[in-house]
RNA sequence: GGGCCCGUAGUCGAGUUGGCUAAGACGCCACCCUUACAAGGUGGAGAUCCCAGGUUCGAAUCCUGGCGGGCCCACCA
C-alpha cells in the first residue's frame, strides 16, 4: 500500500468503473433479482455542478451502491433538463437573434457541451449511474414520448386550449415568465371615486382609474357591515355600465373603501377572481400597450388613457379624493418596462379538478422525512388555475397541435411524431375546411421532466421492462421542487397516464447553504464549487460530508469541520489498513467462535451489532446514522482498543497470533464492505491491495455482509477492560511517560470476570505483574 | 397574512416512543514521536438544552403561550 491515500488512487478506480461498465442494467435478470429503479434527477444543462448536485446525488448513488450488494439490479439512469430560457439567453448572448431552427440548433450545441461538463464532473464524484441510460429531453425520441403523452392525456381529457392571461411585455411584445419578472417598488396615486348602487354613491379606490372600462365586478368581504345589503345587487360603473357586487374573503377590508373594482386585467388577483366567479374577459389593452375596448380613449398609452379617465371623473364630480401609496410593480429584467397582464390563447392541463386524486396518490408514498408531503398538500388547496403548458419559446419541445382559425384543434397522428410545426404535413380542418395551423408554442419544461419515472421505466419502448420497472422505486429530489417536478410527475406519470403512483419512496434533501448560513450566491461570493473543493478533499471526503448532512428535507451550511474530520477519517482508515496488511497476506487458520479469545469474539460481536445498525440505516435512507456509527466504531473501538490488544499478538508467534489474524481478516473484510456505499474509491482500493480481490473484480458487486456471531455479554466486560485500558494511559500520560513505557506492578479491581483479557491488559500496557482483586473498578500502580 | 421547519458549549450538531453523569466533531489549553497513523495519542476547560407556565415520581424530549431564526406560498386592487 503506498504511505498516503491519494487522488491518483480515486481517479484510478474511477477509470475501472468506467471501461468495466460494472454499473450497467442487466435486463437479463428481470424476474431473477428484485429491482431497484432511480428516478434520477435530470440536472439541468448549466455546465456547473452546484454542492446541492453533489448532496443530493450522492444520497441516491448511496442507495444505488447499497441495493447492488443487497442483491438487487439496480436501473440507475442519468438525464439531463437541457430545455428551457436559461439556454436560450446564452445562447442569444453569444450569437444574437437567429432564425427559429438555426437558434434551436446553437442552443442543441451549447447543451451537448454543458452536458460534456457536468457528466466530468459526476464521473469524478464517483457516482455509479449507467452510463447507457442516458436520456436527454432535446432529443427528438424525448420529444415523442412528451408529444405522445400529452396526445394521451388530451383523448383523456386533461388537455384543453383556452384563452389565459399571461405576463405581457408590451415593449417587446412578448409573453414572459414570472422568473423574468423583476418587482420594482414605487409610488403612485391611489384614487376614490364614485360608482352607484341603486343611485347611491359606491366609492372604490384603484390606482389604476385606466382600466375602468374593462371592470366586470366590484368585489367586498363578505363580512364587511357597511356593504352587506348590497351583495349580490348590481353596480353602475362612471360610464353607465353594470357589474355585478360580489362577495369574496380575500378581499382586505381594510385598503382603500374596503370595495375592489375587478377589471380584466390590472393584476394577478384579477385573474383570480375572475376565474373563481366566472366573469366575462373585457380586454383592455392590446398587445402593444394601448388602450381597446373604451368608450372615448381607444390607442392611448396607459398613462395618457390615466390622465384623460380622472380628468372625466373630474368632470363628472365623481372622484372624492386621491392618496400618494408606494406598491410593487412588476417589470420585464430586461428591459425594465412595466409588465402587463394580456389574455392569450394557450395550452392548459387540468391539475385543478385533478387536486383530489393527485393528493391520494401522494398519499400512497412514502415520504421521507414525512412532513415533506405538507408542501404538495399545502399548494394543492390552494390552486388557482390550471396549470399553463404552452410558452412563446423556441428551445422546447413542440406542441403536437393543429389549430385553425375558426377555434378548432387537433392533436397530431401518432405515427407522425415527433412533430415539428416547421416540417409539418398540412392538414384541413374538418370544421370549417381551412388550412389548418400546425401550433408554433413549446411546451414548459416542466412537461418534459414529469415523465422521467416512465422515462426510465421502458413506457411505450419497452412493455416488458415497464411491466416490472413501474412504479419505480426512488425519486430523489429537492425539497424546493416539491410543487413542481413532484406535483406535475405525480399528475401525469401517475393520475393521468397510468392510474399508478410513480414511486414507492420520495426521498427529499434540502439546499447546501454557505458556511455563513446564508445562501451561496455570486454576489455574496461565498459559493463553493464542487470542482474546486475536489482539488483538495478527496471524493470520498466530500461524499462523507454528504453523508454526514443528513437527508432531511433540511438546508444546511456548508461545513469545512465535517469535510475535514471525513478526510483525517480516510487517513486513519488507511493508516488502520496499513498496519494489519502484512498480516492481512498471511494464510490463517478458521477458527469457531468459541475457540477464540475473549477480545477476538468481543470485535465480532461488535462488528454484528454495527453491521445490523448500518444496515438498518442504510433501509431507513438515514445516511448521518450510517457513517457516524462507522465513525464511531472504527475509530474509538476498533482502532484504539481492539488494534492495540491485538499487537503482542501479532508480533509473535502461535496460535493466539492465528485467532487475531483470523479475527482481523473477518472484522476488517466486512467493515470494508460497509464503507463502501459511501467510500467507494478507498474500499475498492482495499479490497484490491488489501483482501486481493481478483482482477477485474469490484467491492461494489460484492455480497453486503450479514451480522457474525454474538456474545453480547462480553460487550459488558470489555467495557471495563477498556476503562482499565483507558486510566492505564491517563497514568502514563500525566507522568509522562511514553505509551509504551513499561510498568513494573499494578493491581486490578474488578467485579467481573474478565478472563483471559487480564493477559491482554497486561500485554497492552506493558505491566510487567498485574494481580487482579475484587472490588470496586480501579487500578493501583505500585 | 397562510403553511412548514427549527432554537442544545465559541462554532456545527446527536439525542425528541419522557428515565444513566446531555454523544460526537471543529476550535481552545496542557502533555506525549508510542515499530498503522503528529493528518496521531492522552488529559482538561467549556451548556440556566431560547423564555414562561403546565402535565408527571421524573421534561432537552409531551402540552399551552411567548420570543427569535429559516424556508415556501400569497400579497393591497
Amino acid at each position: 500500500m503506498d504511505k498516503r491515500y491519494s487522488h491518483s488512487i480515486e481517479s484510478k478506480w474511477q477509470d475501472f468503473w468506467l471501461k468495466s461498465n460494472i454499473y450497467r442494467f442487466n435486463k437479463g435478470n428481470i424476474g431473477k433479482k428484485p429491482l431497484y429503479v432511480i428516478d434520477s434527477p435530470p440536472p439541468f444543462t448549466s455546465g456547473k455542478l452546484h454542492m446541492g448536485h453533489v448532496l443530493s446525488y450522492s444520497y441516491f448513488d448511496f442507495a444505488a451502491r447499497y441495493k447492488r450488494m443487497r442483491g438487487f439490479e439496480v436501473l440507475y439512469p442519468q438525464g439531463w433538463d437541457a430545455q428551457g430560457f436559461p439556454t436560450e439567453v446564452k445562447v442569444e448572448k453569444k450569437y444574437g437573434r437567429l432564425k427559429p431552427d438555426e437558434f434551436r440548433k446553437k442552443c442543441v450545441e451549447w447543451s451537448w457541451e454543458m452536458i460534456k461538463r457536468m457528466k466530468e464532473g459526476m464521473i469524478k464524484l464517483g457516482f455509479s449511474p449507467d452510463w447507457s441510460l442516458e436520456y436527454i429531453t432535446m432529443l427528438p425520441e424525448y420529444h415523442k414520448l412528451v408529444q405522445e403523452s400529452i396526445i394521451e392525456m388530451y383523448e383523456k381529457g386533461y388537455i384543453y386550449r383556452d384563452k389565459h392571461p399571461v405576463l405581457w411585455c408590451p415593449r417587446c411584445k412578448s409573453a414572459i415568465a414570472k422568473a423574468e419578472t423583476e418587482e420594482k417598488e414605487e409610488e403612485t396615486e391611489l384614487y376614490y371615486f364614485n360608482f352607484f348602487v341603486d343611485d347611491k354613491p359606491l366609492t372604490i379606490a384603484s390606482t389604476r382609474p385606466e382600466l375602468l372600462h374593462a371592470c366586470v365586478a366590484v368585489l367586498v368581504h363578505p363580512e364587511d357591515e357597511r356593504y352587506s345589503e348590497i351583495i349580490g345587487k348590481k353596480a353602475k360603473t362612471p360610464f353607465g355600465k353594470e357589474v355585478p357586487i360580489i362577495d369574496e374573503n380575500e378581499v382586505d377590508k381594510e385598503f382603500g373603501t374596503g370595495a375592489v373594482m375587478l377589471c380584466t386585467y390590472g393584476d394577478k388577483m384579477d385573474v383570480v377572481w375572475q376565474k373563481r366567479h366566472n366573469l366575462p374577459v373585457i380586454q383592455a389593452l392590446d398587445e402593444r400597450g394601448r388602450v381597446i375596448n373604451s368608450p372615448f380613449y381607444d390607442g392611448l398609452n396607459y398613462k395618457e388613457a390615466r390622465k384623460k379617465v380622472v380628468e372625466f371623473l373630474e368632470e363628472k364630480g365623481l372622484l372624492v379624493k386621491k392618496d400618494r401609496i408606494k406598491h410593487v410593480v412588476k417589470v420585464h429584467d430586461r428591459c425594465k418596462h412595466e409588465v402587463e397582464l394580456l389574455p392569450s390563447m394557450e395550452w392548459f392541463a387540468r391539475v385543478r379538478e385533478n387536486s383530489d386524486k393527485i393528493k391520494e396518490m401522494a398519499k400512497e408514498i412514502k415520504w421521507v422525512p414525512e412532513f415533506g408531503i405538507h408542501y404538495l398538500i399545502d399548494w394543492l388547496e390552494h390552486i388557482d388555475w390550471d396549470w399553463v403548458i404552452s410558452r412563446d419559446r423556441i428551445f422546447g419541445t413542440p406542441i403536437p397541435f393543429y389549430v385553425c382559425e375558426c377555434g378548432h384543434y387537433e392533436p397530431v397522428k401518432k405515427e407522425e411524431l415527433p412533430f415539428y410545426p416547421e416540417k409539418a404535413k398540412p392538414r384541413k380542418c374538418p370544421k370549417c375546411g381551412k388550412e389548418m395551423k400546425p401550433e408554433n408554442k413549446v411546451f414548459d419544461v416542466w412537461v418534459d421532466s414529469s415523465i422521467t419515472p416512465l422515462v426510465v421505466s421502458g413506457w411505450k419502448k419497452d412493455e416488458e421492462l415497464f411491466k416490472h420497472a413501474y412504479p419505480t422505486t426512488l425519486r430523489p429530489q429537492g425539497v424546493e421542487i416539491v410543487r413542481t417536478w413532484a406535483f406535475y410527475t405525480i399528475f401525469r406519470s401517475g393520475v393521468a397516464l397510468t392510474g399508478k403512483k410513480p414511486w414507492d419512496t420520495i426521498l427529499l434533501n434540502g439546499n447546501v447553504l454557505a458556511p455563513d448560513g446564508r445562501k451561496m450566491s455570486k454576489s455574496l461570493g461565498n459559493v463553493i464549487d464542487p470542482m474546486e473543493l475536489i482539488k483538495e478533499y478527496p471524493v470520498d471526503a466530500i461524499r462523507q460530508w454528504a453523508a454526514m448532512s443528513g437527508a432531511m428535507a433540511k438546508d444546511r451550511p456548508f461545513s469545512y469541520e465535517d469535510i475535514r474530520f471525513a478526510k483525517q477519517f480516510l487517513n486513519k482508515y488507511w493508516n488502520a489498513f496499513r498496519f494489519v496488511e502484512k498480516f492481512m497476506k498471511e494464510n490463517s487458520n478458521e477458527f469457531n467462535f468459541n475457540e477464540l479469545r475473549t477480545v477476538d469474539r468481543w470485535i465480532i460481536t461488535r462488528t454484528s451489532q454495527v453491521i445490523e445498525e448500518i444496515t438498518n440505516a442504510m433501509e431507513n435512507y438515514d445516511y448521518r446514522k450510517a457513517i457516524t456509527t462507522f465513525h464511531h466504531f472504527f475509530w474509538y473501538e476498533l482502532c484504539d482498543y481492539y488494534l492495540e490488544y491485538v499487537k503482542w499478538r501479532v508480533y509473535s508467534e502461535g496460535i493466539e497470533r492465528d485467532k487475531a489474524i483470523y479475527t482481523l481478516k473477518k472484522v476488517l473484510y466486512a467493515l470494508n464492505k460497509l464503507f463502501a456505499p459511501i467510500a467507494p474509491h478507498i474500499t475498492e482500493e482495499i479490497y484490491h491491495s488489501i483482501f486481493g480481490a481478483p482482477e477485474g473484480k469490484s467491492i461494489h458487486l460484492t455480497k453486503w455482509p450479514e451480522p457474525f456471531e454474538k456474545d453480547e455479554a462480553i460487550v459488558e466486560d470489555l467495557k471495563v477492560a477498556n476503562e482499565i485500558m483507558r486510566r492505564i494511559r491517563e497514568y502514563k500520560a500525566r507522568n509522562r511517560m511514553p505509551m509504551n513505557a513499561e510498568i513494573e506492578k499494578a493491581i486490578l479491581y474488578t467485579n467481573r470476570d474478565l478472563k483471559d483479557v487480564v493477559e491482554d491488559i497486561k500485554r497492552t500496557g506493558k505491566i510487567k505483574e498485574l494481580i487482579v482483586k475484587h472490588g470496586e473498578l480501579n487500578i493501583e500502580f505500585l
